[in-house]
RNA sequence: GGAGAGGUUCCCGAGUGGCCAAAGGGGGCAGGCUGUAAACCUGCUGGCUCCGCCUUCGGAGGUUCGAAUCCUCCCCUCUCCA
């Protein structure tokens, strides 16, 4: 094992927060592999960037040596967790949390090693679990601790709903820890508090308080809230290249940075130069951006596929040419002429006949490479190559 | 159990009888520009073969020439009291 103070410098890389240091160099000096927990949620079967950021820690405690759980929430996820101010979810059935799990393995499992990856359901205790011993757990906390937590308070104050059950996932996620008997426990800044009752929890039961390493939470692509799937903002690891290629093209150059520091495998050094060379203008963020999409795409998807990515990205929106492949879709043509905007409902490149009347008349309308601006065109039969915006492109031919 | 506040278009949030398909913001989309699907600027953002018509404002009824706005009942959320 590497030495405990380099083990830190290590591990204390792009964390926010880590309660606390001195604990956790002490435990690393114990010079025996750490338990380090780390819980997801079952409810999304696809991760995405964000998730990787907490995995990729994950990986560094993996190659230090040290043992780590990934921690599946599934008897929350079978209650249906209501966390945000969203509507309450449906709750899962036993087979759909059975085949989140699935898909969380092979997706993670590009990131950590399947071998030194022990992988927990918190069914496993929970759903054993008496009232009695859910009352004893319970009586370790307050409302009024509760209300510290900011999701909480403002839900507060703002007059939203709050259900008793809500309370229990902190304390539930705490008791994992209890279970597990967790040196560290991984999470992103958004969990500090429910992180927090895991120490109180052990405590009471009379076991070491875990280390909390706290990460922070990827921004999604709007570059302002963390990414997350209902949000609408994410890049997930199983997209296809060609998106998750143009996805990371899209964020804007300041989020790049971000990612890159978060997400990227270069080195400290490597990222101060990119900043610096950005700032005195001797790179361009294109290219950055560029490299970076390369990176990540080939990461998920290995190097071949990450080029052809690149090609096309190229392709398309530097030399704005058509993409190499586009998708075809025939047409039945009863009469002789269909309106055109009838056309873009029925090929699915537009939801209503209204938007495309509206894409029409702002220009984002071309067939066969030249703009189409009055909203009362009509098409013969024949093969079209339709574009609608600078991304949705189309081939149709006739039945 | 009692008293009050509130449920509006994708989201937040105005609107208290006609000028409301509904302010404003966010998001999204499009165009321009460009070094990129960055940034910035402008426009659009219920549906419909669309210069007109149809359906929206928690649900169901009712009043009215006319309702998101008034009345009745119901459902849901919050606050205070018990």
């Amino acid at each position: 094992m590497i030495e405990p103070e380099r083990q830190l410098q290590i591990l204390k890389r792009g964390a926010v927060e880590i309660i606390s240091e001195e604990e956790l160099l002490e435990r690393l000096r114990e010079g025996r592999p750490l338990r380090v927990k780390a819980g997801f949620d079952p409810t999304a079967p696809d991760l995405h960037l964000g998730h990787t950021v907490l995995i990729e820690k994950m990986r560094q405690f993996q190659e230090l040596g040290h043992e780590v759980i990934f921690l599946i929430g599934d008897f929350t996820g079978m209650i249906g967790d209501p966390s945000g101010k969203s509507e309450t979810r449906r709750p899962l059935t036993k087979e759909e949390v059975l085949q989140n799990a699935k898909t969380y393995k092979e997706q993670i499992f590009k990131i950590l090693d399947p071998e030194k990856t022990r992988i927990e359901f918190n069914s496993k205790w929970m759903s054993s679990m008496t009232a009695e011993e859910l009352i004893k757990v319970a009586a370790q906390y307050t409302v009024a601790r509760m209300l510290e937590r900011e999701d909480f308070r403002q839900r507060w104050q703002n007059q939203s709903p709050i259900g008793i059950h809500e309370f229990l996932y902190p304390l539930i996620q705490g008791y994992d820890s209890v279970v597990l008997e967790a040196d560290v426990e991984l999470g992103g800044t958004d969990q500090k508090f429910n992180l927090l009752v895991g120490r109180e929890l052990q405590k009471a039961f009379g076991q070491k308080p875990q280390v909390l390493i706290m990460m922070p939470l990827l921004e999604g692509t709007d570059g302002v809230k963390k990414m997350s799937k209902s949000l609408g903002n994410y890049i997930g690891i199983t997209e296809v290249p060609k998106e998750m290629f143009g996805k990371l093209m899209s964020i804007s150059d300041e989020l790049m940075l971000r990612y890159y520091e978060l997400l990227s495998h270069i080195s400290g050094e490597e990222l101060e130069d990119l900043k610096e060379g950005i700032r005195s203008g001797r790179i361009n963020p294109r290219d950055a951006k560029m490299k970076l999409a390369t990176e990540i795409v080939q990461r998920y998807w290995g190097k071949e596929e990450a080029e052809k990515a690149r090609e096309e990205f190229e392709r398309v929106f530097s030399k704005r040419q058509s993409p190499e492949e586009i998708p075809e879709v025939t047409l039945r043509w009863d009469g002789e002429e269909i309106w055109l905007p009838q056309i873009l409902k029925e090929t699915g490149l537009c939801q209503s006949t209204s938007e495309a009347i509206r894409l029409i008349r702002q220009g984002g309308v071309s067939v066969n490479g030249e703009r189409v601006t009055a909203v009362e065109t009509r098409l013969g039969p024949g093969e079209y190559l339709i574009r609608v915006g600078k991304r949705r492109f189309l081939r149709i031919r006739p039945e």
